[in-house]
DNA sequence: CCGTAGTACACGTATGTACGAGTTGAGGAG
DNA sequence: CTCCTCAACTCGTACATACGTGTACTACGG
């Protein structure tokens, strides 16, 4: 292995040992000296190089993954963390004239990005709606919805969990509540039941991931997720659909155009 | 203190102890048992009860850290970490009826909310664009910018970082390079000085705070940060500003209208 | 009554040791 | 030549110990 120059500790710096080091490594990271899915040196390479104990070496390589800069392999190493292509989703990926194409958001997306798209994990089911989402849709507890959820891949690598909720009294027995729903996805479907849409009101948060999504989503440590909900409004101002969706921040760039008017 | 009831070890299980402990409090936090502020039981009490050695105890409380469900306090113990009010960021808050209130928009919104806002760190300078800012603005390097850089607080916690870069063409000499950019902020003065607003495109990251950012953010572990790009472009489709601003993502929720059509 | 020193307690940093478990490649058996 | 075993190397988990440093309360003395 190519020999990593990293500087000595400075034993006159009131800056931990272990900082010192994760400073070093980041540094190498950050000047382009190890580069993206390159192997960090082993822990036992640095204990020798440094010549402190191995709690030390880990707490500093823990620093960086908690920064998202590293992923540690069991039993093959550390290595820096490689990013995958962004996806980048403009405010306009829901007009008409997409839908109207005949394919859902993300698959004619990910398709003209030369990516392969699959959604997995499709479930549906009917029953009560959660709380916030009874509150956007207009609903109350006693209502139904019809859950839609679903996983968004690329490349076999999933980037997006999705749940759409819509009131049962709209989706129930349509295509909405079969597992593939046609070409245009819902929101066509949504426009041939006679609601027409007019524009949808996206909320974005953003927060590490519960356990869950970290499995669901293959998340690497370090790596915050989007939370966003989607909540649709047809032209006479009634919300039709509210979907939560769960994406890894890595994987996308969300893009929005704002009035100035 | 209230004794907090932890359940036991399960030796049967094969996740790792700390897991499991990080499990436990997890859940209790989940569970609104620990409540926002409240100090989860000290490492040497954690010790006892489940019988492992600290080095257990600090594995799982890091986990929690990681998690953002926590913050340590040298000396004084682990509390369960309280969330700030948030702040939710509206799709039209740069409209021109705003703007004409002779108010900043952060002003405006801190103060409608019952915030005391403050603006602190303003510094300007004027110099060559970083790349990807002269791309937007259509520059060169051999171009030049006037850079505002200030940072937002509420209640006197910081919640925003935000640099401004506008072609020095446009703004050398204006108020607009003047530290006080006077009522309304530069969209207003960009608007005075002939640059008759269209339309911002925000684009949007997020991602764990570099450690810079965790300082002037004095962010908690395991927070991260939006990053948000906004490039204001006028009737005439030219790129007069861009902005380039870093928030707690514990602080804010971002929300924004898409068109349907 | 107040301030200060002391003390108990909290987390932070660091050392050393041991064993477990996944990965990889070399070398020996067939 | 191929397959398998095994050793070596990797990170993961857990133990025990020590000392540093910040906090908060108490007891003492002025």
């Amino acid at each position: 292995m190519a020999e990593l120059p990293l500087p000595d500790l400075d034993p006159t710096s009131d800056r931990a040992v272990f900082r010192q080091i994760a400073d070093h490594i980041r540094d190498a990271i950050e000047q382009g000296v190890l580069a993206e899915g390159e192997k960090v040196p082993s822990e036992a390479q640095l204990m020798q190089h440094y010549g402190v104990a191995r709690m030390t070496i880990r707490n500093a390589l823990q620093v960086l993954q908690g920064e998202g800069l590293t992923v540690a392999e069991h039993g093959r190493g550390v290595f820096v963390r490689s990013h995958p292509p962004v996806r980048r989703l403009a405010s306009d990926r829901f007009a008409r004239r997409h839908r109207e194409q005949g394919k859902a958001a993300f698959i004619a997306e990910t398709e003209g990005a030369g990516g392969r798209p699959t959604v997995d994990s499709i479930k549906i089911t009917e029953e009560a709606p959660p709380g916030s989402v009874a509150e956007l849709l207009g609903l109350t507890a006693a209502d139904s919805v019809v859950r839609r959820s679903r996983r968004y891949l690329i490349n076999g690598q999933p980037v997006e969990t999705a749940v759409s909720y819509i009131p049962a009294e709209i989706a129930r027995g349509t295509r909405i509540a079969q597992p593939d729903s046609g070409p245009g996805g819902i929101y066509a479907r949504l426009e041939e039941l006679g609601h027409r849409l007019d524009h949808f009101v996206e909320e974005i948060k953003s927060r590490m991931p519960l356990r869950e999504e970290m499995r669901s989503l293959k998340l690497a440590p370090g790596i915050p997720v989007f939370h966003l909900v989607r909540t649709a409004y047809t032209t006479d101002g009634r919300a039709v659909e509210v979907c939560d969706t769960v994406m890894s921040t890595d994987a996308y760039v969300l893009s929005y155009e704002l009035p100035a008017r």
